[in-house]
DNA sequence: TCCAATTTCGTACGTCGTACGAAGATGTCA
DNA sequence: TGACATCTTCGTACGACGTACGAAATTGGA
């Protein structure tokens, strides 16, 4: 056979589908021959973040969106090409809905702005954290997000490198406690108690197993998180604890450098 | 019956399964009557996590499980009360695993040492990312090792609250790090190409699509990443970065409230 | 010896994503 | 206008999965 005659094409089929509505998406011919559409992508997008934040993700089946259009199953698959492909045009679509806000003068605000906006996003959609995904960068909105995210981090005094970086730190932060914030409301979903009704239930049991353990830091921990707030956790205040250090740790290097005379580059 | 007639018992069950190893939990009245059981537990428990290490975590299903030992899938149900209790067995037992090195003087190099076991652990189970748990630090090897993590920031000028919040920001910063090398890995597997591979296919495609988008920043700092390693992103450069300043704020936040005179509490 | 307690496990149900191919609808061209 | 190529729709089916159910087999205690 031919070695390489041309090549059959590796490029991700699913990038066309994610900037469909970018103009400089070449118009395909306009040369539709079968039956229209009876609805399209965005509808479907739309209804899976419907279903993704009311039920779950795991509530996204092809088969119930199919239904909320009165089709059926398969015909999902002429608008996209699996489920996969189409749980991260929702994850693009949805980010696409926040507006990004102009960005503060102060550094210490501009970071905070970052950090909670994607909190706040997670925390409106936690379906996002489950959209594990290849190359997740790569939609129209998220490239947006992350322009802009980089905006907040120009001009600090980081490097190239160290811009991504300080953003990837930042964002995954507030994952993290987005996510913690959604394990514990799954937990009282499940479990249907709250998180102090289930160590009172357990009590005995946790005294009687551990016995012979001895967990003195715990202890003490657990005791100043319990009377704190009626919690082991709580993720506002984790927020803001974690961020401000992050914030800290970030301000302290860009202004050592700027001060310090002739630091080495990391 | 049961010693207290009222409850229905709302303790859960599996507890006593997760700290079955510890004294401290009655022995039950050794009157197994059926038959002998063919495995024990922990072998389960370890089957699954070979399994887990060796092809993800959907690969752990009840059905593989049980072939490993000759015996029906439904077998199983006889050792452990279900999948989630089963992989949460798992994650406990793998972090019994590790043992806890002892912490050394500086602050900085503890913390370090917090975060990069954490990190280590998750790249050679990254499964464990994927078993998000209703009470995740319940068993006797996950409260070893919170313990000894509050040991690490135990002294340092924290409040109790404080310190929680730092060992959950070091962890879950080292998470995400190996979330991120994990879909990495994932993403090269299922595209069969490497990350640079990937670009390079994609070129034409992301250039056309993007056409009339402008992305300054992300453009420099996307070259910049690229001319630095070979890929969009390096974990180890993300590691020491975002953990050094992750440190810096924290020390810097204990020692400003040593040395500043009357500062508000967080 | 016989019964109660346990383990084993075959079968089956309802779920999922999606492969396959038929049937129908539509545009293009002779 | 008729014929055909192309596209959408979607019913059926396959092979996964977790696990409910209940029968069969095995054991120890009375």
């Amino acid at each position: 056979m031919s070695d390489v005659p041309d090549q059959p094409d590796q490029s991700d089929p699913s990038l066309r589908l994610l900037w469909r509505h970018r103009t400089g998406v070449r118009d395909e011919p306009r040369t539709r021959r079968g039956p229209k559409q009876k609805v399209s992508v965005d509808e479907i997008v739309d209804a899976g973040i419907d279903i993704a934040d009311a039920e779950g993700l795991a509530a996204v089946t092809m088969r119930a969106i199919a239904q909320r259009f009165g089709l059926g199953a398969m015909t999902l698959y002429s608008y996209v090409p699996n489920r996969d492909a189409l749980l991260v045009l929702m994850a693009d679509q949805v980010t696409g809905r926040a507006e990004l806000p102009e960005l503060p003068e102060d550094p210490r605000k501009r970071l905070e702005l970052v950090a909670n906006l994607a909190h706040d996003e997670l925390r409106a959609h936690p379906w996002l954290l489950e959209v594990q995904d290849v190359r997740p960068w790569l939609g129209p909105n998220m490239s947006d997000r992350y322009e802009w995210q980089l905006q907040a981090v120009d001009g600090l005094g980081l490097s190239d490198l160290e811009m991504d970086q300080t953003v990837a730190v930042l964002i995954g932060f507030a994952g993290n406690i987005a996510r913690s914030e959604l394990m514990k409301r799954r937990a009282e979903q499940v479990t249907g108690m709250t998180e102090s009704e289930w160590w009172e239930a357990n009590y005995d049991t946790l005294n009687e197993v551990m016995a012979d353990s001895h967990y003195p830091l715990a202890n003490r921990v657990g005791t100043a998180a319990g009377e704190t707030y009626q919690a082991a956790t709580d993720p506002a205040r984790e927020l803001d604890y974690g961020l401000a250090r992050i914030i800290d740790g970030v301000l302290a290097h860009v202004e050592r450098r700027s001060t310090g005379a002739a630091d080495e580059l990391s």
